[in-house]
DNA sequence: TTTAATTGACAACTTAAATTGTCAGATATC
DNA sequence: GATATCTGACAATTTAAGTTGTCAATTAAA
């Protein structure tokens, strides 16, 4: 489910923080500073919600099975979480994160071609749902339809992918800026096209090689970049 | 959510038909068959789930709520579907169905050339998203992560668009039929992009013009079929 | 060694929705 | 007009999960 009245946002009351009985902690547990440590148990539950998210899939994980996985107990979820929806957001940004800086290295790097960094580019994005399925499930997947918050982290990660699809093909054909009132069409497209391949080929159990899925998706991107 | 283990499949308990109590019935009502006024039912529960899904959407609807838009009891929609998650497939079915039966109409109709029939598919499916947004939001965004029995329908669909677009891109380039592992790549990318493109201008409340949205996108999918 | 905060295990509570059941009133047949 | 099925309203039950609360065991500081 996709939220379409966009403009309505219910506010989420902030949860109570879970202050410890007595306000004025701050003793070094285990060598760490307590905020140190709750940061190491946010991080536990990260990997945790990766793991169960990406292997046994979002809705049939429960809140009890993530702290199983992250081997700390429901306080310490609500510590760091307000939903197990919040949770997710968390873990998909972190990956979404992750690629969209691979991917600015790759434009950055100046020492190659426009096509080299077409290739590389799309090489990086489907090498990273092959080399972690788990990742590849979540982000293509388990993030669909969950909730309009969500929907709106997918939304947002659609739309940067868009315009890191716009600055690389502007690259290639320097005089392509599209500014009119349907610039958004073509990336928008392409986007679509490698998310859906890639969803295909995820689902085939990469049936493909990586090389040759590549070097077919770089052509058509190529042939694209003409269109204005 | 989608489901990745698509071998394993839950076979759902049939529901007992919910018989009248004494069994040799079929009485005649409001001048109908029993079988006919179940039918009838069924319908407005078809049209209700369309309203109620496309407007308000498929998590934030009830089974009560259902009931009330239709006109029926809780009762009845058990009669005809074996819970929310069945209405949604049904109706996303009729959709599908529908639009289906509309492209291959256009293909099969001989008075028009190649490149006709392209921006006349592509006219059938973006005309049908702007004209019954329900249906719009339906197919494209209430559809998605709602259980796995529901992604294989998506998924399912999304294949027959991919096939679709074949039979279309093989009448227009005759010598293009693929026949290796790879000949699913450029369907499912054109499919990805005219859906993604689809979802983003219902998200943008139809701001770009049928008319340029046909004419670019029929650019795109005439310089794809040259692909091989 | 004593003490107080921290942690882990798990039970108890809460909530929300689907599903089933009851029964009086409506509707056609005979 | 009598009777049996069908229908609609709505209460009762069931189910399933998230969320909060309790308490003993653990860990570090004093």
């Amino acid at each position: 489910m996709i939220i379409l009245t966009t403009n309505i946002v219910i506010l989420m009351k902030k949860k109570s923080q879970m202050k410890p009985k007595s306000e004025n902690q701050g003793q070094r547990y285990k060598g760490m500073e307590a905020s140190e440590r709750a940061e190491e148990r946010r991080g536990k539950f990260l990997m945790a919600g990766l793991e169960a998210f990406g292997v046994r899939g979002y809705a049939a994980t429960g809140i009890k099975a993530l702290c199983r996985e992250a081997g700390l107990t429901e306080r310490y979820f609500y510590e760091s979480f307000d939903s197990k929806e919040d949770l997710l957001c968390a873990v998909y940004r972190m990956i979404v994160e992750e690629q969209k800086n691979d991917f600015i290295a790759i434009l950055a790097d100046a020492g190659t071609t426009h096509r080299e960094k077409v290739a590389a580019g799309l090489r990086a994005f489907f090498g990273t749902l092959r080399d972690d399925p788990r990742n590849a499930r979540v982000q293509l997947f388990e993030v669909l339809g969950v909730s309009p918050r969500v929907d709106r982290e997918y939304l947002a990660a659609m739309q940067m992918m868009s315009d890191l699809v716009s600055r690389l093909a502007g690259e290639l054909v320097p005089g392509m800026h599209h500014k009119g009132a349907t610039a958004w069409i073509i990336p928008a497209g392409v986007t679509g096209a490698l998310v859906h391949v890639a969803m295909r080929w995820v689902l085939n159990g990469y049936d493909v090689p990586l090389d040759e899925l590549v070097a077919r998706m770089t052509r058509v991107f190529l042939s694209w970049s003409d269109f204005r």
